[in-house]
RNA sequence: GCCUGGGUGGGGUAGCUGGUUAUCCUAUGGGACUGUGGAUCCUACGACUCGGGUUCGAAUCCCGACCCGGGCCCCA
């Protein structure tokens, strides 16, 4: 029986891991440039971590086990709970705001699907110590500048619960975050059953509903209309108007709710199309984690993106770099190993390890596109030189090995 | 966890109203052409996802498992 890869998992051979490391590689330049140092947290972490965040629910999609140690450990589902985990042991006392970030895989346990596996990649980042709408513009803006690194346009939803949960003050805890799950589901009929359940207000039913409805220019104003001067609202025309010094397009859409407490107002979404149901590409928002974790209270924003979407509808192509290949005869293999060796401090050098003959040499060559060969026989040999053949034009040049080696190294990639 | 479509050599396929040795293409290894590539020829390798059942006989029909795809649930 052969073995296969576990389900929800996959390989990736050169040509793949070439488009994704060129991608993330685009990624990572624009969080450098944007002052963000990268991290890395374990694969591993003690699984109170994410039920304290997410609750005993999500036990069910996580991969965990118990150590040697017998401790309960879980593969880390996401990366934003190992991160202020750190923060909270080891940075509670350095300057303000850090900023994060991070390009590592996550493990859940769902059912496979288009842009869903078991392990797949998150490319995100945090920004901790900052309450301000400043701090959440540029989060929002840095999302979109990576995705545009990644050649990726997508449509940025932006909302922000406190509006919503204003209007729900009142109203009991459970309550309040039942509504929230169900408006972040846009389940009208199952709010509207909920509501009536439990005796809510007219007044407060219809304003809610108005409120999830909301879309477009006028949303602000008309928020504004309904709910009036609370806090929440100038933070988030703060932060719009933000947003238009970034000169970023955006949908204002307070129905993107979370029935999580932790979140603790600006929430944004950016979807694509082309990736059937797991439409949204990146998602994120400010949030108090660190006293969950035994930390004072630190307000933090950021967001993670699905790496494999992105790679999914992305159309980057990295350059093919340029490969050479060393080609010799029995009686020239020992010197051509050496000559391989040299031109390796400059360019990409296969030697034959195959013991095959000088033709078939020429062919693999060929077939794994090699853009020059360098062919090293007794003839070139004793002039001193190799011969320099351009597998393209078919032409051929006899040189020593450091003019074919300043030959090689100002040619073009293609 | 639920609904739904599908699994034939490494890749792509024919067969699938049961009946010889499972078809073809491609890729790969070796060889021929004995220091110049994509060709040609020879040769080798290599599959019915797995397990039950029906049958004289199963790649083909039935059941289950596994895996892949699409949709739900979930989306921390």
């Amino acid at each position: 029986m052969e073995i296969q890869k576990p389900r929800g998992t996959r390989d990736f051979l050169p040509q793949e891991m070439a488009r994704r490391r060129y991608v993330e590689n685009r990624m990572r330049g624009v969080a450098e440039r944007w002052g963000y140092g990268e991290i890395k947290t374990p694969t591993f972490e003690h699984i109170e971590l994410f039920t304290l965040k997410s609750g005993e629910a999500i036990l069910s999609e996580i991969y965990n086990f118990r150590d040697k140690g017998d401790r309960e450990i879980a593969l880390r589902p996401e990366l934003t709970a190992p991160v202020v985990r750190m923060y909270v042991e080891e940075l509670q006392r350095t300057a303000k705001p850090l900023k994060f970030y991070y390009f590592d895989n996550c493990f859940r346990y769902e059912r496979p699907q288009k842009g869903r596996f078991r392990e797949f990649f998150q490319f995100g980042v945090e920004i901790i110590g900052s309450a301000k709408a400043e701090a959440e513009a540029e989060v929002i803006a840095l999302a979109v500048e990576m995705l545009e690194m990644a050649g990726i346009r997508g449509d940025l939803h932006v909302g922000h619960l406190g509006i919503v949960r204003a209007l729900l003050k009142d109203l009991q805890p459970e309550h309040r975050s039942k509504i929230m799950r169900l408006v972040d589901k846009k389940d009208d009929k199952g709010l509207e059953e909920f509501l009536d359940e439990i005796n809510a207000q007219d007044e407060m039913k219809g304003k809610l509903f108005r409120l999830i409805g909301l879309h477009g220019d006028n949303a602000v104003h008309e928020a504004r209309e309904l709910i009036g001067d609370i806090e929440a609202m100038s933070q988030f025309e703060a932060l719009l108007s933000l947003l238009d010094v970034y000169g970023l397009e955006y949908t204002v859409d307070l129905g993107i709710a979370r029935g999580l407490d932790y979140y603790t107002g600006m929430v944004f979404e950016i979807y694509c199309e082309g990736l059937g149901a797991q439409n949204q590409v990146c998602g994120g928002g400010s949030y108090g984690l660190s006293a969950l974790f035994g930390g004072e209270d630190t307000p933090s924003t950021g967001y993670a993106i699905g790496f494999d979407r992105v790679m999914e509808i992305c159309e980057a192509k990295p350059e093919a770099s340029k490969r050479i290949v060393v080609i010799s005869f029995e009686d020239t293999r020992k010197e051509a190993i050496a000559i391989a060796n040299k031109l390796r401090e400059h360019v990409s050098t296969y030697i034959d390890v195959m013991g095959r003959k000088f033709k078939d040499q020429i062919s693999y060559a060929n077939t794994i596109g090699a853009s020059h060969v360098v062919i090293v026989g007794k003839n070139e040999l004793d002039a001193g030189k190799v011969a320099l053949k351009d597998m393209r034009t078919g032409e051929q040049e006899l040189l020593t090995v450091e003019e074919a080696v300043g030959r090689l190294k100002g040619i073009k990639r293609y």
